[in-house]
RNA sequence: GGGCGGUUAGCUCAGCUGGUAGAGCGUCGGCCUUACAAGCCGAAUGCCGGGGGUUCGAUCCCCUCACCGCCCA
């Protein structure tokens, strides 16, 4: 036994901290641009600097980083880029929280200092979520590490915009956008969330201006009636008709509004007949420039009302709104007020209710750049589920222009300026140092730029473009992106648009889209729910390896993900399966040397040339899983393989070879170091903690590094599915003792004599080959095999493959339950045979079904019969001894 | 309103191109068997959401209904 045994326990903390410090100190994942191989790249989708590491990350990073290790042992060339998002308003809002509790606002300090403080945030804070990266085990290339406000990023920034700019595609006008008055700034749309919420719709009369009756208008805003500028209907309405055209009065006002007549009303919908407001409403907007009718803006970017609002003129728009219908009200202008279920707009960063707002702001013609992006898909970039390709589609065919103009500090600043003279707009990649008029006068744009607009540039920006860097010509298009789908519109479709635009090529061959983690309920996680599974603590409680090996095989495509820290507690269990299992191995082979090598090929013993054979499939199917982002079928696949057959048959099975010394332990060595080491290196990209510290111990392998050893080759000559059914049989024989052990009461420690009248002199060869197999593991004193073995009286019996296998029984044994468990086994049988004879009696499914497969339940039907005939005589038998 | 997905063992989910329903966890029974009790051996459990259709044959394909979830308007 070996002296430097593996310490008892897996301790995953030490081990963990280890590996990442080697693999960091020694630039492990920086590749060699000048290094054969294909190359693999990914670039991270970059965390908020502001955030914090959560399970949608983990499973994110776990999944790359199972991609970017398999792809290294298949001898490919690997970047993957780690980075982080200046995340533009989520951090504006951590820092102004910050300065609140100074009792200052980020006006106080004014924008330069302001900016000097969140960079100073970032310093402190910018680091925490890339030691969570590295305590993921990602395997990310740390040398290229970016950040989206870097020098280099930023120049990439204003080049894109000024490229835009000069082909046409940006564009800065007055429109109708989504304005936070929290927030404080515009956001695109996408970046509204459209929340359910219990509300009311009001109906109010507003008088026709020549007295001749009235129109009831249904709205949910009240508070926006004074900036009403037109009543509108549908032109086929009948109630209405008469209407279309005369003007009605304004409550609370003295205006007149016309009525219009528009296809846009939907005539089920409330009245019928709807108020339009042109400044504060996306529909109204449409139509207000439709029928050109006049825009008066009545909430100002505080959610305030203005001086349009009259009396109400300094109410905020909630007030505004009580104060209204109470007003209507009492003028008996309400008529109706009902509840109403609908949804409206949220900001998606601080979840106050969005108001449409008409402002100057930026714009990319996202119209005009979709067609290209969508047309990529799936012939130049796949999507994996391709379910997602649908709602890619939908989503860029129906796209409006981006804006990306943000009225907050942190960010890339626009890059225009105007000139205080001539008044000319100078958009530029440097600050300009006089207009073309001569004047020095010049004031950049305040705004900054949507944080999505830096991230659409992440896969070339972060490689070094505009520069034509090797690292563009080697690793552009990246090979796969990996990503939830909540991103695809923010990100997704936008890195397309901007990659086909600026590199003439699309920013990655594959998207695979993965789950939303949600908690055993099935609910999304969040704070305010409570109910977040923080993936740190987890890592800490069970190990890194242990929660990389949960998500990955939960990870089935298209599916979302139920975690509960139970399941992550289970698979901590298979990860000391693995090491026990590694102990044992360490304790049975030498300690330094790597024994003798036999020819795998010809290797004797059955549990040897059967494990092996087993060894082959899974290199096949493990590299076939990852290569198809199967990830749970990779995770499940090893788990089966390394508990259900290396540690629960072929560990047990070589246990008397290492007894015995000599060739056959030597043999047992060099079997069992080898299927060892392949099983390490297949799982090693989804646990690569413990496998790389359990493949330093191996002999042989003093100082050398798991993360990369080449992907374990094919070894044809091993692959032998006879070895496959033979095993098989000898396991079965195995199961019946054990059953019959089991189900009889018969104490573990009995030693029993099987006696097996087999089927024919192929299964007898085998069974007497692997006599030593039975013994041990069926835990026998005695076999014996043969055609013409005669069961005694009193023995209990099963059938394996038309085997009998009898087990005499001696002392007292429960007859009962002997007679018992024949009748269950018999009623098995007996039911999956009427099956079989009532397809087989079916004349059109013999006269139709392909020939194998009438075949097979042909054999199938013999097998049960005789398997039936079998059982009964033993039973038979069995009566008879004991009556 | 439009789109997508789900419904399979007590729970969580696999089930690729139709051909004998699987796993993990949990449950029950028995074991300290020299790597592992975080373990070993054995067992039980399913109108594969309802209805209809195609087919010799449907968990799988088509239609429809119900319920649940998500996205977009």
């Amino acid at each position: 036994m070996s002296d430097n045994a593996l310490p008892k326990g897996y301790e995953p903390r030490d081990v963990e901290s280890r590996w990442r410090a080697h693999w960091e100190g020694n630039k492990t994942f920086t590749p060699d641009l000048d290094a054969p191989g294909e190359p693999f790249s990914i670039v991270i989708p970059p965390p908020n600097v502001t955030g914090a590491l959560h399970m949608g990350h983990a499973l994110n990073l776990t999944i790359q980083d199972i991609l970017c290790r398999h792809a290294r042992q298949k001898g490919r060339k690997v970047l993957w880029v780690p980075g982080t998002d200046h995340a533009g308003i989520a951090t504006q809002n951590v820092v102004e929280r910050g300065l609140a509790k100074e009792g200052k606002g980020r006006h106080d300090l004014g924008r330069e200092k302001f900016i000097e403080r969140v960079w100073e945030w970032r310093e402190e804070y910018g680091t925490r979520i890339l030691n969570q990266i590295r305590a993921m085990g990602a395997s990310v290339d740390w040398t290229r590490e970016r950040f989206t406000m870097d020098e280099g990023l930023s120049r990439a920034v204003r080049q894109v915009f000024v490229k835009l700019y000069d082909d046409g595609l940006i564009y800065k006008g007055d429109y109708i956008i989504n304005w936070c008055n929290r927030c404080h700034t515009a956001l695109a749309d996408d970046e509204v969330d459209h929340l359910p919420r219990k509300d009311h719709l009001w109906q109010l009369r507003y008088p026709l201006a020549d007295g001749s009756g009235e129109l009831v208008i249904a709205t949910t805003r009240p508070e926006t009636m004074f900036g009403d500028t037109a009543v509108c209907v549908h032109p086929e309405d009948e109630r209405y008709t008469a209407f279309i055209g005369k003007m009605v009065k304004l409550p609370l006002t003295d205006r007149e509004i016309p009525v219009i007549a528009d296809n846009y009303v939907d005539r089920e919908f409330g009245t019928g007949a709807l108020k339009v407001t042109p400044s504060h409403d996306h529909n109204d907007w449409e139509l207000g420039h439709r029928h050109k009718l006049e825009f008066l803006q009545v909430i100002d970017e505080n959610g305030v009302m203005n001086e349009h609002a009259g009396i109400y003129a300094g109410l905020t728009k909630e007030e505004c709104r009580k104060r209204v219908v109470a007003d209507l009200a009492a003028q008996g202008v309400l008529v109706k007020e009902e509840e109403l279920d609908h949804s409206v707009g949220h900001c998606y960063r601080c979840k106050s209710v969005i108001e449409p707002h008409v402002s100057t702001q930026w714009f990319v013609a996202a119209s005009k750049m979709a067609p290209r992006a969508r047309a990529a898909v799936p012939a130049a970039t796949q999507i994996f589920p391709d379910n997602w390709e649908k709602t890619y589609y939908n989503w860029l065919d129906n796209i409006r222009d981006w804006c990306i103009s943000r009225q907050i500090w942190w960010g890339h600043r626009i890059p225009a300026w105007t000139c205080g003279d001539c008044g000319k707009l100078i958009v530029a990649v440097d600050a300009p140092e006089r207009c073309a008029c001569g004047s020095a006068n010049l004031t950049q744009d305040e705004d900054v730029l949507d944080t999505w607009f830096s991230s659409a540039l992440w896969p070339f920006s972060t490689m070094g473009w505009p520069d034509d860097t090797r690292e563009l010509k080697t690793f552009y298009p990246t090979s796969v992106l990996v990503t939830g789908f909540d991103i695809l519109f923010f990100w997704v479709a936008r890195m397309m648009m901007m990659g086909l635009h600026f590199m003439d090529e699309v920013p990655f061959r594959h998207v695979y889209i993965h789950a939303l983690v949600r908690d055993a309920e099935g609910r999304k996680m969040s704070k305010s729910t409570g109910n977040v599974i923080d993936p740190l603590e987890m890592i800490d409680k069970y190990g890194t390896d242990s929660l990389r090996f949960t998500l990955a095989a939960f990870a089935a495509m298209g599916r979302d993900i139920k975690l509960s820290e139970e399941r992550i507690e289970g698979y901590r269990h298979f990860v000391n399966k693995l090491w026990n299992a590694a102990r044992f191995a360490l304790m049975n082979l030498p300690d330094d040397e790597v024994p003798a090598p036999v020819d795998l090929d010809t290797v004797q013993g059955l549990h040897h040339r059967w494990i092996l054979h087993r060894l082959e499939e899974m290199k096949e199917s493990t590299d076939a899983a990852i290569v198809g982002y199967r990830f749970n079928d990779a995770a499940q696949g090893m788990y089966r393989f390394i508990w259900n057959e290396f540690c629960d048959w072929y560990l047990e099975l070589i246990k008397p070879d290492m007894q015995a010394g000599g060739e056959r332990k030597a043999a047992a060595q060099h079997v069992l170091l080898t299927v060892l080491r392949e099983t390490l290196t297949l799982l090693h990209p989804i646990m690569p903690f413990i496998t790389s510290e359990i493949w330093a111990a191996l002999p042989g392998n003093a100082g050398t590094d798991l993360a990369v050893q080449p992907f374990p080759a094919a070894r044809p000559g091993c692959v032998r599915a006879e070895d496959a059914a033979r095993m098989e049989l000898v396991q079965g024989v195995i199961g019946a003792v054990r059953t019959i052990r089991a189900e009889l009461n018969i104490a573990p420690s009995l030693r029993l004599t099987a006696l097996v009248r087999t089927a024919n002199e192929h299964d007898r060869q085998v069974l007497e080959e692997n006599r030593q197999m039975l013994l041990v593991l069926a835990r026998l004193e005695n076999a014996e095999f043969g055609p013409a073995i005669e069961a005694p009286k009193a023995s209990a019996s099963n059938v394996v493959s038309g085997n009998e296998v009898i087990v005499p029984l001696t002392g007292a044994v429960d007859f009962e339950a002997e007679l018992a468990r024949l009748d269950k086994e018999l009623g098995k049988i007996e039911k999956d045979l009427v099956q079989v004879n009532k397809k087989l009696a079916n004349e059109s499914f013999v006269d139709k079904a392909p020939a194998e497969v009438v075949a097979k339940e042909r054999a199938r039907a013999g097998e049960l019969a005789d398997a039936k005939a079998k059982l009964e005589a033993l039973q038979q038998r069995f009566r008879e001894a004991i009556s």
